[in-house]
DNA sequence: AGTATTATTGATCAATCGTTCAAGAATAGG
DNA sequence: CCTATTCTTGAACGATTGATCAATAATACT
């Protein structure tokens, strides 16, 4: 029985993560949607839900495409810290549309959001502070950084720079701002 | 002649403005604006013009109000940093609506504003960075920082440093994630 | 082949959006 | 008092919003 979707809901699923990630959520309407992937409003509800469950499965995809991949591991913590920062800067100069991250332009979209949505941002946002937290810990262990060194404080500065670079990167994509952010960040291995 | 204006343009103004900080752009309608004012659309145009211009009014209203005021000035620079970074994360710590900074929350909703609009922003992050550059100037003139100390990097790092805090401050309103983001900003006069 | 089940289509829904406008009300000069 | 000018009111505008639904088409099992 049954007859089968005819589009690769994967596709549509990048296309509409695209769009909410360059105009955010509020800005991008259904009919967008529609326009950009060329499926019908039926069909898109019901392979999806209602706007903010597409929006919920295309934050999830963004996640393990764009979060979650770049976290560098497996190399000695400082390193793995340093490298997300310039990562993260490289990237960001070399995005032209300025996109910034979708966690953090949906953690500013606030009031547009549904509870469990914000709920979603903010286990995101504790896993980037955790990163940091634990490499930091694994640092210290490695004695590669100080007996008196401030793990927590200075996990939670390099939450605020991430944010602040990933921000600052929706109007800013020089490669000295950017590039400074990220080594303002890392100079608190040598002083926190 | 003429019949006179029978509300307040400041104060609904205000009201406004905060509407806007509180919501953000897009979801702020014209009714909800009539409705906490009491005034009638009519005159809200007659009185403002457009939607976008009633915004860039309450943008002007919020620099004067709260962002050029929080600016410390006639102190020792270093002092006047410091201070800054300490008045932001108090001030977000104690707003249980965690409203934010309306003028990093516009920045970050891009795609909903006219070029103008963006203009007026970019000419604040611009004074944001210049506040520092011109403090860590004249520290340096003043003996207070070493001769190679980097003034243009660091000045970058801490306009990062003020939005990621203004941005978190969205999500956390806790005193040790803010008051952290401030010490790691503040660190950066011994290490840059 | 027949049937049950699901997908696609696109017109259409009520609600809301920013904005306008004709009508009535208030003022100041003559 | 009369008139010219401006302000206030609130109904109403067309456009857009997120969402639905009946009609049609495609599939897979019997």
């Amino acid at each position: 029985m049954v007859r089968q979707r005819e589009f690769d809901t994967d596709e549509v699923l990048a296309i509409a993560m695209n769009l909410f990630w360059q105009r955010g959520y509020t800005n991008t309407s259904m009919k967008d949607i529609v326009q950009a992937t060329g499926i019908q409003p039926g069909s898109l509800y019901s392979a999806f839900g209602d706007k903010e469950k597409l929006f919920q499965q295309a934050l999830r995809r963004y996640t393990q495409e764009f979060f979650r991949t770049s976290m560098p591991r497996h190399r000695p913590p400082l390193e793995c810290i340093q490298h997300w920062f310039e990562h993260l800067a490289k990237a960001m100069t070399s995005d032209p549309k300025q996109k910034g991250c979708l966690i953090i332009n949906t953690a500013m979209e606030r009031e547009s959001h549904s509870p469990s949505t914000l709920a979603i941002i903010e286990d995101r946002l504790d896993e980037i502070e955790s990163f940091f937290r634990q490499n930091l810990d694994q640092a210290k262990l490695d004695g590669d950084l100080p007996q008196s060194f401030e793990v927590d404080v200075t996990a939670k500065a390099m939450l605020g720079s991430v944010v602040g670079m990933l921000a600052v990167a929706r109007m800013r994509r020089d490669a000295q701002t950017l590039g400074s952010i990220a080594a303002g960040a890392i100079a608190l291995l040598r002083s926190g």
